[in-house]
DNA sequence: CAGTGGTCTAGACCACCTG
DNA sequence: AGGTGGTCTAGACCACTGA
């Protein structure tokens, strides 16, 4: 088929089609779509390229493909929802200013050593504190082991967000990130650094990254002010672009 | 090429060849894995073929594939997570329980009135108090408008979680789910509710889900004992399976 | 310009599912 | 047995990139 007017590919439109016909209610949750050889005669195309279209619906969750029986239209989900760090910390105008308030370089037994399974050697603790426009809104605190001839650079102590910092200062290549959301109250120290009341509460965010060994590379935790700073998480990504 | 002795797929061994030099550090962030074409001919197969792999590594975010110029090794996304509701809510061996507190039908305007766009008609609220084992753990304040002939079903209170309940009580099909995780204090009735002690801060999850055409379907929003409940997420379900 | 990936074809054989 | 999706081929033309 010679269809080469429109810039856009002939698998494209058909997965557009498809979804049109599942957002608009033609084709519910649960019922079956046209068989590839079908959509190959209604469109005039091969069969390669109806699967290149179908295979851009199950990539978005509309749909679910079973050899042997066919392709069924599936409901969203949406109890998988995706944070995005670069702009869930970002919201509002004013862009992210970051304070470095120390590097430490800690020895002996504790949890974090623990954590990160080099309780006999030493561990580096970074320290920064996070303003939006004028006012402090978290404060954060790295921890990592200590490297031998993999030193702290000026220029790595610049970055965003946590997983972007370790990819660059470790050797092993990072490939998990998991989280833990929770609340405390801040202590003494928190809530001065904030210019917070003392006994606020506040959100504090966990993150462990690991290595594709499952050894952690790193430990961040964020303690944030509760009225400055909110983590958002939405099922769309999921979706992709189509 | 006649490979058929080995159940698993030629493009898939491909794949995984090329995410085994990346794990084990021959590939490197940036670098540019070989072309197409010469993939063709290092394992005598044919060019779909080839990209079927490829885009299976595109997939898990594994590499980034540019016209004109090859396809290179990508940084492995960590500042994306998954929350997933589903485990998040269910950590640890007891199940969750669930205590239905009330239904209200509300009317006249109010906040979650004019976020559901029917400040002029009336909204359904459920409230349920969620157990894990003996211990409360959560409050949850649902807010639905309120559809004529669509009555709210008993067996319809039971669902786990919040998008499941809305797209059973809708006609629209829900297509999104934004949430939002803060922090309050918890009010008199909160804490008592969940054998706290007053003052003590709690971990807010709000939910709202919308429809295709961008109409709030339903809010939700749970206030958590900050000790019995966490949020966890993970940048790993986006590598997909490989 | 040559090389790359993006799209597409018209076949083929297979494994799976259902009657 | 007949229909379905899963895999694979050996070509083709195009648009984009770089030197």
């Amino acid at each position: 088929m010679k269809n080469r007017q429109s810039m856009i590919p002939v698998y494209y439109r058909l997965a557009e089609d498809i979804k049109q016909q599942i957002e608009s209610g033609e084709l519910k949750h649960g019922d079956l779509i046209p068989t590839e050889g079908q959509l190959c005669e209604m469109y005039g195309i091969s069969r390669m390229t109806v699967r290149q279209g179908l295979s851009l619906l199950a990539e978005a969750g509309l749909i679910e493909t079973i050899k042997g029986k066919g392709s069924f239209v599936t409901c969203p989900k949406l109890n998988q929802l995706v944070i995005d760090l670069k702009t869930s910390q970002a919201t509002g105008g004013e862009p992210l200013r970051y304070q470095l308030l120390g590097v430490k370089l800690i020895r002996g037994d504790h949890d974090f050593a623990r954590e990160l399974g080099c309780a006999e050697s030493k561990v580096i603790t970074v320290k920064r504190l996070i303003y939006k426009g004028d006012q402090p809104v978290a404060i954060e605190d790295k921890y990592l082991p200590y490297l031998k001839g993999k030193p702290l650079l000026e220029n790595q102590m610049d970055y965003a967000d946590f997983p972007e910092f370790v990819a660059k200062h470790q050797e092993s290549v990072p490939v998990r990130n998991d989280m833990v959301i929770s609340v405390d109250t801040l202590s003494e120290e928190q809530y001065k650094l904030l210019e917070a009341e003392q006994g606020m509460p506040a959100l504090v965010i966990k993150q462990v990254i690991y290595s594709r060994d499952d050894k952690p590379l790193g430990i961040s935790i964020m303690v944030c002010h509760k009225d400055r700073f909110q983590l958002t998480a939405t099922s769309y990504p999921l979706s992709g672009r189509l």
